[in-house]
DNA sequence: ATGGCCTCGGTTCGAGGA
């Protein structure tokens, strides 16, 4: 079973490309962030005929979370219960015994700034939901844009870099306390290759010259990291004409 | 040299992203 998180930075722009992925790499889940459409612009028919089931929650110009599916999806959940938000962030659904949760973490936009304590709020509640999530749900996966590089590994520049947005104490701070949960981060449980980055900046070539940051994940509870033969960053779409500015992560459970 | 690019809404510029 692979299970796949891509910010798409609109599906409007991407779903050729998202079409495209799909047909070189039939996967069983793709979790969607960033689609910045209204529920009655989402490209059902497009994706149902690609083989996918679909299920989603939007908004006008910002956010936005899809799951695609090769299978049923049941106990469909459309944001955290335990946090009253505006923007849509958060989808979950349970797929083949999986619990599937896609998440659009916030930005933060800069440290100390009322959006970064959004955020840090916003972490706070995920990790409080999920605990509870695991207790019915034991093979959890938590596949999105987490807006956080959870190790200095993770960055192009760490010094440059040092206590940004993105990579400040905080942040690494809430997302090792999903780690603490009993999560793990599926890359990192196999070797890989140095300066690997699932975002790069459209500025400055960032991306020709892997100026680039590791903040889209794939999280595993225990059963299913016990489960985990591999996990993937496809650099392939970043190459493509007019791409997102992040790329998929892919995860492989036997 | 602290910008650079892309997307959106809605008009030709500002906000937000990361």
């Amino acid at each position: 079973m692979k299970l796949v998180t891509w910010n798409v930075n609109s599906l409007k722009v991407r779903l050729p490309q998202v079409l495209q992925w799909l047909a070189e790499n039939p996967v069983d889940v793709l979790c969607l962030q960033e689609t910045k459409l209204t529920d009655d612009k989402f490209p059902v028919a497009e994706i149902e005929a690609a083989g996918y089931q679909v299920a989603f929650t939007g908004q006008k110009t910002y956010n936005g979370v899809a799951i695609l599916s090769k299978h049923p999806m049941s106990e469909v959940v459309k944001n955290n219960p335990r946090f009253e938000d505006e923007q849509q962030r958060i989808i979950a659904a349970t797929i083949e015994g999986v619990r599937v949760v896609c998440a659009y973490i916030p930005n933060g936009q800069a440290v100390g700034s009322d959006k970064y304590q959004y955020k840090l709020r916003w972490l706070d509640a995920l990790h409080d939901w999920l605990a509870d999530e695991l207790k019915t749900h034991e093979s959890l996966a938590l596949l999105g844009d987490y807006n956080i590089a959870p190790d200095d590994r993770d960055v192009h520049d760490p010094v440059a870099w040092q206590g940004q947005v993105l990579v400040s104490d905080l942040e690494r701070a809430a997302f090792q306390r999903l780690l603490d949960l009993g999560f793990k981060d599926s890359f990192r449980l196999f070797e890989q290759p140095e300066k690997l980055f699932s975002w790069w900046d459209y500025r400055m070539m960032a991306f020709r010259r892997n100026m680039g940051l590791r903040i889209d994940h794939v999280l595993l509870s225990p059963p299913l990291a016990a489960r985990c033969t591999g996990c993937i960053i496809d650099k392939a779409p970043r190459k493509w004409e007019q791409p997102s500015d992040h790329t998929p992560v892919v995860a492989t459970i036997e």
